[in-house]
RNA sequence: GAUUCGUUAGCUCAGCUGGUAGAGCAUCUGCCUUUUAAGCAGAGGGUCCCGGGUUCGAGCCCCGGACGAAUCACCA
């Protein structure tokens, strides 16, 4: 392994500490007894306590100034001032611990426990007066270095590619970051919480399914060995939470991380977070109720306000929201009434539009398109867009007022769907025949067209009580709470590409081939970065350059002999 | 999958029309007992993403590839 300066120095002062007798990764707790957001939130208002106080934590920065020295601790609360005074640290005569272990082993990144008092500083710094520091982690790789002053950040941290690959380095150096996932399971509590004092159930069900049921979505395929059977991971829930409210459950909810083998973007991760609910004996009126008023609460328990900013939008989730049906929505925003309309007058009008279609396309889809094409991204303001045509809704209670619609909402946010629910369908006959359909769609060449599942059918053919279900998006919910633009932001581990491994040749590779290890350390600096180039080097030339370079670099080590090369060289070919 | 942009020191980034690779922070060596993007003086640190090509000469030009980002396509 090629390292890099600073993490040999670091290398080395690790072994500096052991011979100095100390642990640098000591195995005993560390018993801590406040949090740096703590001290600096509670010492102004009474400069007695803290008197004798234990943290741990992070080193972000030093100021060294000779016999005393100022140091930046992080923990998870937040950052502290640190002051360390070479004759309190060191109360003796030997000096080692203050002007060796601390002024020149210890580094950036290191994690350390110090003991002291908590004092103001004439600058006017709540600071914690050090009297014994204890290593807890030597930090072997130098971390970034951010600097901020007066709320400017100086060379922040913000290759993605790194950021989302290292998300632990991107955690500790950038704070905003932590604040995100906090914020995360904020949300996430609170509609626990919300969903609990209702009285519902929260429940667990497979996420490898030998149907994939539940959406349109194409799933990813494994192989169970004992069973020899395929399976796959849940595009969704539904189905499963279903047989529950069958089972004689009122209302089960779930935290889903469902998984979806298509295209990544901004809004799309392969994995990705899903609650879904179910209520018995309610419809898709209540269920908007419902879910209005669980956002509306998430807004206000994160931002003390129902007005959070999502961008250039201040989007405001004070209910009600405001509800309208997909035909009016589309009337509204294009112009065209497309209630009743076939399939030849839906495609003239898309072509009016400008949307391109395909001859796969029925009714229900086509209107769909013209609404994701020209309406969806318009609705900033939390809306329901309400009562999408039958065909595209397979699991749906038909309309009870036009059998060619169902009773399903979504939920847009910021131009972007954000929940989906339906009254459920639970008439066991019409299921079946809606499954017919969308075997002949996937006839068609429909890859999203649902399979159907026999023993959800037998099921409900039991009977299911009259349900309403929801689904909302868990990362596009915390997206729009946190005003992040990326579900990257708020995945601790987004998918990514494989890291490329770098094929890099090393002295080892060299050693590997015979060469003595006093040279294969050289080769690469000598001008020797890899096997081809030797190879094609005249031997002459190869003992030239190499004893070249011990001379410049006055190398305390015998002269290459051209039998040497020609040895190497023997093997190498 | 398409287009555009990017990849240079540990980090953030310069690098002109092709001519021996630069800055700030970080690191190292000194000095400095209340500093705070600490300061002062000095030093070290690079396979310029990878592979070809053009050229006397490539970080820069050409071709191919890897990875990332944005936009689009796909995607309930």
């Amino acid at each position: 392994m090629q390292l890099s300066e600073q993490e040999q120095i670091r290398r080395n002062a690790l072994q500096e500490l052991n011979k100095l007798g100390i642990n640098a990764y000591p195995p005993e707790e560390y018993k801590v007894n406040a949090l740096a957001a703590d001290i600096s939130n509670n010492f102004h208002s009474d400069e007695t306590l803290y008197q004798d106080v234990c943290i741990a934590g992070r080193i972000m920065s030093r100021r060294i100034m000779g016999a005393a020295s100022f140091l930046e601790l992080m923990d998870s609360s937040g950052r502290i001032q640190l002051y360390f005074k070479r004759d309190e640290i060191c109360q003796g005569e030997d000096k080692t611990l203050y002007n060796i272990v601390f002024k020149r082993l210890l580094d950036i990144g290191d994690i350390i426990g110090v003991k002291g008092f908590v004092f103001i500083t004439k600058m006017g710094e709540i600071t914690v007066h050090v009297k014994e520091f204890t290593i807890l982690t030597k930090s072997l790789r130098p971390l970034p270095i951010v600097k901020e002053k007066d709320g400017e950040i100086y060379d922040a941290f913000t290759d993605p590619d790194q950021r989302y690959r290292q998300r632990y380095v991107d955690l500790i150096v950038n704070e905003d970051v932590k604040d995100t996932f906090v914020k995360r399971a904020r949300v996430i509590r609170t509609m626990r919480d919300f969903l609990n004092d209702k009285g519902y159930l929260e429940v667990e069900t497979p996420i490898l399914q030998s149907i994939p049921g539940g959406a349109a979505a194409k799933p990813f395929i494994t192989h169970h060995n004992a069973l020899n059977i395929p399976l796959y991971l849940r595009v969704a829930n539904e189905l499963y939470l279903k047989r529950l409210i069958v089972g004689g459950y009122d209302g089960v909810y779930e935290f889903a991380k469902d998984f979806r083998n298509e295209g990544m973007s901004r809004f799309h991760n392969p994995e990705f977070t899903q609650m879904e609910i179910y209520v018995a004996y309610k419809d898709y009126f209540w269920m908007m109720e419902m879910t209005e008023n669980m956002i509306e609460k998430i807004a206000t328990e994160l931002h003390g306000t129902t007005k959070v900013q999502v961008g250039d939008n201040i989007i405001d989730f004070k209910t009600p929201f405001r509800r309208l049906s997909i035909l009016d929505a589309i009337k509204e925003h294009t112009g065209f009434d497309v209630n009743d309309m076939n399939v030849a007058q839906l495609v003239e009008v898309c072509k009016k539009l400008e949307i391109e279609t395909d001859s796969s396309m029925g009714v229900g889809k086509l209107i769909d398109e013209i609404f994701g094409e020209k309406c969806e991204s318009s609705f900033i303001q939390p809306t329901f867009i309400t009562d999408y045509p039958v065909e595209m809704s397979p699991l749906c209670k038909r309309h009870r007022d036009n059998p060619e619609l169902t009773e399903r909402f979504e939920l847009m946010v910021n131009g972007k769907e954000l929940a989906n629910a339906y009254t459920e369908l639970n008439d066991p006959i019409d299921q079946r025949a809606r499954f017919e359909e969308q075997m002949e769609l996937a006839a068609a060449g429909d890859d999203e067209a649902m399979l159907i599942d026999q023993d959800f059918l037998r099921a409900i053919e039991y009977g299911m009580p009259p349900t309403s279900g929801m689904g909302i998006g868990i990362d596009r919910l915390v997206m729009i709470m946190t005003n992040q633009s990326s579900i990257q932001e708020v995945l601790f581990f987004p998918q990514m590409r494989p890291e490329a491994v770098k094929k890099v040749t090393t002295s080892d590779d060299y050693i590997k081939l015979g060469i003595s290890s006093e040279w294969a350390e050289y080769l690469i600096l000598a001008g020797f970065p890899n096997i081809e180039v030797l190879k094609k080097t005249k031997p002459s030339a190869i003992e030239q350059k190499l004893n070249g370079f011990r001379k410049k670099n006055k190398l305390d080590i015998a002269p290459v002999q051209l039998e040497d090369i020609n040895n190497w060289l023997a093997i190498i070919n």
